[in-house]
DNA sequence: AGCTGTTATGTTTACGTAAACATCTGGTGG
DNA sequence: CCACCAGATGTTTACGTAAACATAACAGCT
């Protein structure tokens, strides 16, 4: 208890006062010094041991540790032995220490509901292993500033080198953030471009080609039903698809918003459903065009004959749905890949402070779009 | 001594000044030494700098960023203003090192492509924040002994205190593990509780209620989509399947295996669906059960009135399905808290070592069961 | 032989923090 | 008035690693 009151070492926090003992009840029975002995905490070798058994100073050690040149193969080998029979391991807090580098990388994302996040995430952990790097996960419950004010002044008293930003990142314009200096930061899902280096989706191609696709088919226009207003993914797509039917010469129809889940795209449908004149329906992601076509189902429209529908992330259940889902096919893997890429350029100083990379999208082809008015009733 | 140098703090600074070549000023006029001021990194300011400027001891410095008492008010705040000023932000690399802790769990686990696995993780690292812990993520791309021992070497070398391992954790028996000894590891889907600290989701008790529902509603067995066999949560599903039926003395029909995906569901869904005494359908998961439920849709098996289905994990998109699908509601924001918990309890020495933790569930009703037979034609 | 350069290894030092121990106040009670 | 105590603060030291510098051994050359 005395130790999980002794607040997390935050700064900010005006110190809790520790009350009572120190936390060791007076029992003395410690004969040995050393900090973590005390705790009963079974300490590993360090390089000193092994120096001391294979005979050679602890700066071999880490010659042999870092794989430097130079060194002897014989004493190579006996350094390896030694440190094979002492199970010795590098302790990455003092190499932390004395490099002045973690060798991680922090991942702030709100919840990891959405596939697009997840997916992200899973690249980044993976490309950042392949080059060595940990990833620390900061998960923000909220999109409320001060979720986000939390979890970067988490973040600051954090072992990280660089940070990448799942997210809408105005949000963290409004809060003042104070990260380490040499903390690089990479965003995700954002115009920031000329502030941030940011990695994205090319959420405008993918659109323009749902869009082109349908009227392409023969629509007339194309209803959307948008992300929720806070998301700058669903902004870019809803921009995109009033501009691709403008350009077409075609009215936009009004803006139908759901939040990504498919419950709201169920809401949405059911509006949807009600109207002769909607043929097709653009939805921003999956899920939402999921609800969808359980509205349309429940109301007798038939999809593809009586509206098409188009989604947006090609989610793995995507060609499980009823009928299959035409939709866009977002590279998450490659948006992970950059991110890290980018992230480590920009700690090596080798690359520009800021830019906007786009990953581009392919439209997949499935049984949910068709021409319009096609009644088997009347062929 | 070189106070000047170190920079008031300015902020934002991006502080690239070091202009010419990337790291190797061959005039020397770098009078400072120190490892890092050669990479061009600014240094942030150390606690001996907030002592200098509050005119007081680098301990008092300690003292009042980790909130001890018996420092006198005015002292304090003299000591935070100086932090303020400067920017102080503690160095955890150097905190680990000399407590001998990192504040940071890692976490293993397969692919982030499973609702489960990921809501754990999300859970894991909520509570885990909650606690002042830190998370680390380790994927593991393939379920494969070489990818597993990789993940564990790299964990090995990592900054952690303590381990939660989301996967079957016979293949880490399999592997040659060789943990720093004083790190704690807690599973989740697995039946080594004799061997591990293990918290997982009460597997048999949902199979049972969803099976009973199915029996209850009429029908005279149940079939079962089973997940792979590599999982130690579908070989529960699968044996308490089994055993549900035994006891209420009905023939077990043949196993049909899956893969956890949709697209799995749908191809034993084709089998299903061409056989007439399949009633009802017991799908280990969710995605499975979509899949199956196109497939029964195109052969023209209606849910839920030729077939009844049932899944499991309640996923955010089941109610969107279509028929909104009755299913196992898996609680993984409980089970992530346990995790944490639990390791936390080990690392304190306050729990037991080993043992097994079961976390409830609940059958969600919803409009993909319903009993045999009804035929909406002859009602 | 004497010099130079190369290779292999050892010694010193510093990274930032916090425990342990030391010192210095001012007040209290005998 | 002094011994004593407790609270407030300072000093020393060690955590494990790796850069920087120092040394030693030896081969090649004039």
């Amino acid at each position: 208890m005395d130790s999980a009151e002794r607040a997390p070492a935050s700064l900010p926090g005006p110190a809790v006062e520790r009350a009572g003992t120190t936390g060791d009840p007076a029992g003395g029975a410690s004969k040995r010094t050393g900090d973590r002995a005390r705790r009963g905490v079974r300490t590993t070798a360090s390089m000193a041991d092994v120096a001391r058994l294979a005979g050679v100073s602890s700066q071999t050690v880490s010659r042999v540790s870092n794989g430097y040149a130079g060194v002897h193969e014989e004493t190579r080998r006996q350094v390896l032995a030694a440190m094979k029979e002492l199970g010795y391991r590098p302790n990455s807090a003092a190499r932390a220490l004395k490099r002045g580098e973690f060798r991680t990388i922090g991942v702030i994302t709100f919840t990891l509901a959405t596939t697009g996040n997840v997916r992200t995430l899973e690249a980044i952990a993976t490309s950042a292993a392949r080059e060595g790097y940990a990833v620390t996960l900061l998960p923000v419950a909220v999109p409320t500033q001060d979720e986000v004010r939390g979890a970067f002044s988490r973040l600051e008293e954090l072992a990280v080198d660089a940070v990448i930003v799942i997210m809408e990142v105005h949000l963290l314009d409004a809060v003042t953030i104070t990260l380490p200096p040499h903390v690089q930061v990479v965003v995700v899902d954002s115009d920031a471009g000329d502030h941030y280096t940011v990695v994205d989706t090319d959420q405008a191609g993918g659109t323009r080609a749902a869009v082109q696709h349908l009227l392409d088919l023969g629509h007339r226009t194309v209803w959307h039903l948008g992300g929720p207003a806070d998301s700058f993914a669903a902004q870019r797509r809803t921009d995109a698809w009033r501009a691709a039917l403008t350009e077409a010469g075609r009215v936009p129809p009004p803006l139908i918003r759901g939040d990504w889940s498919a419950e709201s795209g169920y809401r949405a449908g059911l509006e949807l459903a009600a109207r002769e004149d909607c043929t097709a329906v653009f939805a921003a992601n999956d899920q939402m065009a999921l609800g969808l076509l359980r509205a349309l189902h429940e109301r007798g429209r038939r999809v593809p004959e009586d509206v098409s529908v188009i989604g947006f992330d090609d989610i793995p259940e995507a060609s499980s749905f009823l009928p299959p889902l035409t939709t866009v096919h977002q590279d998450f893997a490659e948006v992970g890949r950059l991110c890290v890429e980018a992230v480590l350029r920009k700690m090596r100083q080798e690359g520009p402070e800021r830019g906007t990379t786009l990953v581009p999208t392919r439209l997949v082809l499935r049984e949910s779009t068709a021409p319009p008015g096609r009644d088997p009733k009347r062929p």
